[in-house]
DNA sequence: ACAATTCGGTTGTTTTTACAACAGAAAGGA
DNA sequence: TCCTTTCTGTTGTAAAAACAACCGAATTGT
């Protein structure tokens, strides 16, 4: 685990907590570790977690399957970040998706508990990492609203265009590159692939944007 | 602010402290009041928050209107319910909705330093707060998801369902209560108020719910 | 009680999406 | 390299939603 440390102190959760402090708190936090091959669940809907997971190798989406077999896209993982902590509180019930690796991936678990309930002994950064929960949880709620204003939005190309631009923003430049390929982006906004590819085309003909593979650039 | 101690007895962020102990950490945390009619807006989007806020009379919709002017409600705030928390981090960038009030209410605003830096002084329960704060925020964190759960269904009618359902369970029973009329219930679905009217209208005609006012049963 | 406004339902038209089926290109494995 | 699988774009059709316009009922305010 040790060679991870490098990873987690450029985390949220561990920001402006020192390798070694880290190092001492894997201890403390219960950390344990698992990997996974491209494919593979993490966490299956139904299941009920105590812990808060981050993720160090690879990358992760958060979907659900309905009945029907529609898939949706909930979020994606990157390296970094955490996930399930929104499932780990006592009352919280079960998960209500999946956790699937779409590369082989690398993740770290940490007992919740242990994380909330601040120890007397030597984690004098406990207290940061508590903070930093609350700050990372904020954050992960905020990206949950914006998700919410690309499905508020009525056609197909108006939530293209307000995932893309957003995006964009994030990325902070007008070509940017996309964790999905067709079928995850449709999955990830809810509409069909094959009109999405078409409104796309459509797009791009009229001169709105350009792309190629998972790359797009606005104009 | 006294009388509302009661209220804030029963919330999630203050579960397991006394109203004594209330009483005391509204000075702590700088606890503020404010009032709001019908129709006026408690925060707007583009500003800045540094506080936690709960409500503790009336009820509140959380919204947002585009540039064409559709209305998309993303959650409502019920009494003793917290809002704007995801934006009171120092980085959490500007609101990026509206809080308006759907009737005269009634909110007080805790500064978010000071719940999170435990303070040294005779405010014992103030971990308590802060664990209370991520269950919270945890709770919230699934209602978004679920709230996307709905919108990810592809018609109107699964959108309804999915909602209706969804209350049925929270609220236990067949028959439920919504607080929407039938244009919010449109905005916090997106979908078009007339179209929703007319498919309630079918699945009523179909023997699959009943309906008068806000008052659904489903079949 | 009356006027004004809000609310919910209805209908017809236009636009958009989902769905299905297919084909060529690209990627991956043996 | 060849074969297989996956990925993306294309087209046509059927279904559904958005939009607009309207009406009667209910509600609100004076």
């Amino acid at each position: 685990m040790k060679k991870y440390i490098p990873i987690l102190r450029r985390t949220k959760l561990f920001a402006g907590v020192g390798e070694g402090e880290i190092s001492a708190m894997l201890g403390c936090l219960q950390a344990k570790q698992d990997s996974y091959k491209k494919g593979e669940y993490v966490f299956r809907q139904g299941e009920y977690l105590n812990n808060i997971t981050v993720l160090v190798e690879g990358s992760l989406h958060i979907q659900r399957d309905d009945y029907w077999g529609n898939r949706s896209i909930i979020n994606v993982i990157g390296i970094g970040e955490m996930f399930g902590e929104a499932y780990a509180a006592p009352d919280s019930g079960a998960l209500l998706n999946d956790v699937v690796a779409v590369e082989d991936s690398t993740v770290i678990f940490f007992d919740v508990k242990r994380i909330l309930t601040v120890c007397s002994s030597a984690c004098k950064f406990h207290s940061i990492v508590v903070q930093n929960l609350f700050f990372a949880m904020s954050e992960k709620n905020r990206k949950l609203v914006q998700k919410l204003g690309h499905m508020s939005k009525r056609s197909t190309r108006e939530k293209l265009i307000s995932y893309l631009s957003e995006e964009a923003k994030r990325q902070n430049s007008g070509t940017i590159t996309i964790p999905f390929n067709r079928q995850q982006l449709a999955d990830f906004l809810s509409v069909d692939r094959s009109a999405m590819s078409n409104e796309l085309c459509k797009m791009r003909d009229e001169g709105l944007l350009m792309f190629e593979k998972n790359k797009f650039t606005l104009l």
